[in-house]
DNA sequence: CAACTTTCTGCCAACGTTGTCGTCCGCCGT
DNA sequence: ACGGCGGACGACAACGTTGGCAGAAAGTTG
């Protein structure tokens, strides 16, 4: 007997799949990819051979062999911790399925520059496409530095995305509205609207949203008190005191993210208001902070991990296409979460 | 001119840095990695060839050639999404520079065979080296069916790791005792402790840490209130409101981890109390939560993501040495975090 | 200066997979 | 019945890197 290799990992190999099954190493290929052009027969042999000897096949060589793009590049801000743990679980999964490398980049500044700059590091490591979860998929200097290096990229959760962009979202304007008329449908007649950070366009797009469906149901949009807020815990301490200051309080607050939501909660409790009873608080995406607090937050959940998952799909289409396709837009479902937060409004 | 290759990708290969730099190929490598056995004027031509051709090396081809482990398995249950998040950023940035792929599965069910289950699913997917950040360091089923395949495993954030386990961790117990001991000079002499789960051992040291500062500072243990907690925003809940209904309640409730120590801030809030003026409260972990909440936590901050690299990187040692090394352990340091939660007792 | 040791360096093969292209076989139409 | 055609499959090379070995260059000693 031969010495079989002074490296072998002694793992099970097309090769050996090929010899149980009889047939060549290229059919086993064929098989297991797709499968085009294979008889029936050929392929259960080869299916067989495989579950027999537990074969799966070596991403390293496929990746090499295949020579596909192996380097996506994930450059992230600071959404809330909750938001990016669900991307990254998304997406590492579609990574593998696809045997390409994640890369991460943290872009923690807010400065055009600091942004320009950490995507330029990017470039230089080669990535080949680069997802854009929010607040980055709408930063200017970060498209441009992409744009100025030939890199795809794909923008994911974009309230309004640009013509001819690369995109993967939800319906922010019908979640909001959604939402809105859940809180109408209740009794409100009231409602106060925090607005996110004017940075993002689905900020825009969740308040048209609400103010939709507040004229649908035939009230005065301009009786509902409405604070500017920029999606932080701190922006929505000032918004709701500013809003329960007034002379009529809303009976119900819709803030434009769960952090802003919870913040709104803890001010009322401050001053004594019992939520939902005195008070109804309603947020939007579904992190975990909406579970990590009392009363638990009725909300709008986005599918996050999904989400990630078709943006890395779409960007690896793209990046294996053979012309370059120019548009692609994706629109995922939203789901109301109703929760403990949320009630009729108090008697008059 | 031979048309060049029917699939080249038309990047730097190490052959083109070699002709640049008038060496072989094997040279290049040489200098790339480690750079054993080079003349200092050789290393100096390939990385200026390096830098002049922006050359980066192929990770599916270095893989394969190496025969290096690719596929390392993290089986995550439910922490906190911050701690993921944190989590999965490490590891990830340790990954790539290995160049393996991370391979995730989710583990959601508390019984034994659930855990199980989800162990063995990963075994068929021939990861070569799991990490198991917590709760599920300490699983006892999933360890058992990890100890059966012959797989190696890095526990995460274990408090009290048995010998001969490969570990990543930091030091529960002097974290503990030190956050206790600020809570003592602030002047608190009445302080209440709200433990962790019970299925993990940093429960315990945490607890342990507590007990040792408050017998340093000559108080009387038995005189603290100490409830039971499960690391879950809910126990917190229960756990501080029982402790809030003593007869004579602390002055300073010390929560294990930072859910936990949200709960109790809700609880106060519900009732009147001021934090930090009637009462103080602090967590442990500093997750996203100990700074969406008002008023910002004073906890203990794990430096988690460094704590994931730390243990793909031993994984990894581990997989390559030739012999198996018995036992690794890292301590790594914590940092005592303080924010607004917490102040001196209120005049009695 | 010769003989020997040590440090460097290059050639070849191998890693496991997929693309290309050619061959073979059977089926169909005329 | 024969030529043509297309589907199924295999042989071979290529992907970009690293390990083993051998040979060259440099340094050391007598």
């Amino acid at each position: 007997m031969s010495k079989p290799s002074r490296r072998s990992r002694g793992s099970i190999t097309v090769q050996d799949v090929a010899r149980e099954a009889g047939v060549s190493a290229m059919t086993v290929s064929r098989v297991v990819n797709g499968g085009t052009n294979v008889r029936e027969a050929t392929r259960e042999a080869v299916l067989a051979a495989i579950a027999k000897l537990n074969y799966s096949p070596n991403s390293a060589a496929r990746s090499l062999a295949a020579g596909e793009a192996t380097q996506i590049g994930l450059l992230y801000s600071n959404p809330s911790a909750a938001y990016l743990s669900q991307f990254l679980i998304g997406a590492l999964a579609a990574a593998r399925r696809a045997g390409c490398h994640l890369v991460l980049e943290a872009c923690e500044g807010e400065r055009p520059e600091e942004q320009a700059e950490a995507t330029r590091g990017f470039v230089q490591t080669h990535v080949q496409g680069v997802i854009l979860p929010p607040p980055l998929s709408e930063s200017g200097p970060v498209r441009a530095e992409l744009e100025a290096a030939g890199i795809p990229w794909v923008s994911v959760a974009m309230g309004l995305p640009p013509e001819g962009s690369l995109n993967v979202r939800i319906d922010d304007f019908a979640a909001a509205a959604a939402m809105t008329r859940h809180l109408i449908d209740m009794g409100h007649r009231h409602i106060g609207f925090i607005r996110g950070n004017p940075n993002q366009t689905s900020s825009a797009e969740r308040y048209r949203g609400f103010c939709a469906a507040i004229e649908e149901a035939g009230l005065e949009l301009a009786a509902m008190p409405v604070e500017q807020g920029f999606f932080t815990f701190r922006s929505g301490i000032v918004a709701s005191e500013a809003m329960l200051d007034l002379p009529k309080p809303p009976t119900a607050i819709f803030a434009s993210n769960d952090d802003m939501a919870a913040a709104a909660v803890g001010v009322a409790h401050r001053r004594g208001l019992h939520v939902p009873q005195d008070l109804s608080v309603v947020g939007f995406d579904d992190t975990a902070l909406a579970t990590t607090m009392w009363p638990e937050l009725t909300t709008v959940r986005q599918p996050i991990a999904a989400m990630a998952e078709a943006a890395l799909t779409m960007l690896l289409d793209e990046l294996r296409a053979p012309v370059r396709t120019d548009h692609a837009e994706q629109v995922l479902a939203h789901q109301l979460i109703v929760r403990e937060s949320c009630a009729p409004p108090p008697k008059a």
